[in-house]
DNA sequence: GAGATTATGGCAGTGACTGCCAGTTGCCCA
DNA sequence: TGGGCAACTGGCAGTCACTGCCATAATCTC
């Protein structure tokens, strides 16, 4: 029986609990979500989003540490996918290369993890939401440095360096995450989901890193 | 009266109401910042703030928006001595020039605006509270993109720019405030207290910008 | 010194979040 | 296949951050 459920289904390895679990999660991600867009994030109780994925307002704090944590899942996945992309960038390509590629590649293929979960204007707007509620971008912040940590670790690793001793893998990943995050911004105002145009924009910023740190921007215009 | 009190005290130009503002402010942070050093950030309620600095709950909150701001008075404090001193650089300097120079300065000139609060070890240990608190964490971190912008904002001013346009500005700024930020971090985890120690590490780490940046990290090393 | 401004206190109310206990459901093994 | 075990869930009471409202008291202005 179960070899042929298996079968079936593809990766049926976790049972009825935990595929329970994973969909009650989603569920609730995709309510509160919803919710969020059409009332705002303060305008949204957690009373609301339980009720709306029929489930109590205590299970959903067993879900999620809080009110932020569900607004940010799938930034969440975004990240995840983004490190893995890192790691499977070929050992030979030197960081900088090895970072603008992951951003390429995880840019290319995170669409359909998210629209797993939520249809991916839903994520569109979320990330604007979060970009202009000051609780959300706090935490989504917090969240970033984090990632950046793991960035420069697996950096580090990659090259045989003492991550504590030499500074530059934290300096580089410093570097291009603030050069992404401005283009994101950028992109995110004004066109609305053009994702080629986003990883164009991300490519020229990280270009620019070179100029900006030599002197004489004046005598040297950026293009 | 007033004339000969005007020149007892320094500027006493605000009046009576203005001064036991700034009196109230500063009290409300002492006692916040002890009763977070003592018991923590999460230990300690607002009423306890409150009652130490004796006034009402309703109160504090007029003068802080929440808990966190309280926290962070004082880094606010910090980020408006750094705007000054970039502010100050001769418009001659080369941007990435301008930035170091300032914040060794800034450096150089904050523990006294510091000290008219609280005395340098309580910050101190708040600066550790802050960085070991994923709240506290947040908040800052929003804190200093804010500032970011206005850094770069002030850079593309100082260089004719259009900072919509120009990417340069954004980026030198972004890859500054990480490896100030992983300076900082390196330093507040072990030493204690030694600020030239902290600024020469920032001076060190600042000058590995070019080369992480740079390939073949493994034949060049860092130093 | 009277009247306009502004700061303060107290209070009731909302909403996020937690600990606790009881009831239910899926899991595993004899 | 049934029964014990562990994990998931609901409900409830309680704490705490934070807000709107109104009355009172302190400054400021003329």
């Amino acid at each position: 029986m179960q070899a042929i459920d298996g079968a079936v289904e593809r990766a049926t390895l976790p049972g009825l609990r935990e595929r329970k679990k994973r969909r009650t999660r989603n569920t609730l991600t995709r309510c509160a979500l919803e919710l969020f867009a059409r009332q705002g994030y303060d305008g949204t109780t957690v009373d609301e989003i339980a009720e709306a994925a029929d489930v109590s307002q205590r299970t959903f704090f067993r879900y999620f540490a809080n009110k932020e944590e569900v607004a940010l899942a799938l930034q969440e996945v975004e990240e995840e996918v983004a490190f893995a992309a890192l790691a499977a960038r070929p050992p030979h390509e030197p960081p900088l290369t090895a970072l603008c590629n992951a951003a390429v590649a995880s840019g290319r293929t995170v669409g359909e993890a998210i629209e797993a979960v939520v249809p991916l204007g839903l994520h569109l707007s979320t990330q604007r939401m979060i970009e202009s509620t000051p609780q959300l971008l706090a935490a989504r912040l917090r969240r970033l440095a984090v990632l950046e940590e793991r960035f420069a670790a697996e950096i580090a690793r990659r090259e045989g360096l003492d991550p504590a001793a030499d500074p530059r893998p934290r300096v580089l990943v410093a570097a291009c995450s603030g050069v992404l995050r401005a283009a994101s911004r950028v992109w995110g105002e004004d066109e609305d989901g053009d994702l080629d145009g986003l990883l164009r924009l991300i490519t020229t910023y990280l270009e620019q890193i070179g100029p900006a740190l030599a002197e004489g921007w004046r005598a040297a215009p950026a293009h």
